[in-house]
DNA sequence: GTAGCTGCAAAGTTTTTGCAGAAGC
DNA sequence: GCTTCTGCAAAAACTTTGCAGCTAC
């Protein structure tokens, strides 16, 4: 995701190139695979321009969302969680995430395996796909092996 | 699910049964495929008890969350909302849901077809997958229809 | 120059918590 | 009877909004 592409993207919109905007996005880019809250991104944007607010933060990502630069997650921790949308614009599909139930870490996971089931919701419903969202809950290895060592859960 | 199960579990687990608690599993019971919020349980629950208060529904949903016996689901409108985890327990996949961009209608999926996806997950992270949540996104019929018939999305 | 954006402050909304009395076991 | 739970009230936490000055173009 090269920056040209979001000021050309924001100009076509009728938005303005902000500042702000930019650094949203260079952050979001900056951190894969991170899952950063509102806050986060926030406290980071203050080290390069303390000045700037958290109701920014917030309007900026809205934006970012709306021309599906970027996506929301949940992981039901009470954090509205945000990431790079790859390099998809407005049709692309974005990645899954494994979630560990006992020590809470995120895996994200780039394969793709729902094709099938997308079809026959087409085929059955009428319902046209066009991305999806999966969260697997489980327990990463490292939680496995501590269970087998005669933790318990 | 049945009512008795409920309360044998209340038991096992050393909580009590109390009738504000029977009661928001029968509310969520009673509304298959509703996605009812907090707020929408708290309304309903009011109408045969109208001394219950909103912080008991979200304390007794929270009871019903540890115990397994209801699912969070979020739709990213603000709201968590909440479902009857079929007669699965602990180990039971819950359901998956398809959501209409346009008119906001969810549509709920019995299929299951993510087992090849868990099972590549395992393989190549360790990560084993006890539960899974798949949201689609997309159009559904009503809305396809609409927009070939001249209406802008 | 004009429209849109940001900083600042305040408010809104959903959810959580403290405490005393009530209810379950 | 002792422990847990609920109602009530207040607070906490995340997010949104109003407005005046500033910035992009």
């Amino acid at each position: 995701m090269n920056e040209e592409k979001v000021k050309e993207l924001l100009r076509e919109s009728g938005l303005k190139v902000t500042s702000q905007r930019l650094m949203v996005m260079n952050i979001l880019a900056s951190h894969p695979d991170s899952h950063l809250t509102a806050e986060e991104i926030y406290d980071l944007a203050k080290e390069s321009s303390p000045e700037i607010e958290l109701a920014t933060i917030y309007r900026t990502l809205q934006v970012l969302l709306d021309l599906h630069l970027i996506n929301k997650v949940d992981f039901d921790d009470g954090f509205a969680r945000y990431e790079l949308n790859g390099e998809s614009g407005a049709s692309g599909h974005r990645h899954h995430h494994a979630i560990c139930t006992k020590c809470g870490k995120v895996y994200s996971l780039e394969t793709d395996l729902l094709d099938t089931l997308e079809q026959e919701v087409f085929e059955k419903l009428g319902f046209m796909v066009t991305d999806h969202e999966v969260k697997l809950y489980g327990l990463c290895r490292e939680c496995r092996s501590e269970k087998t060592n005669g933790k318990k859960l």
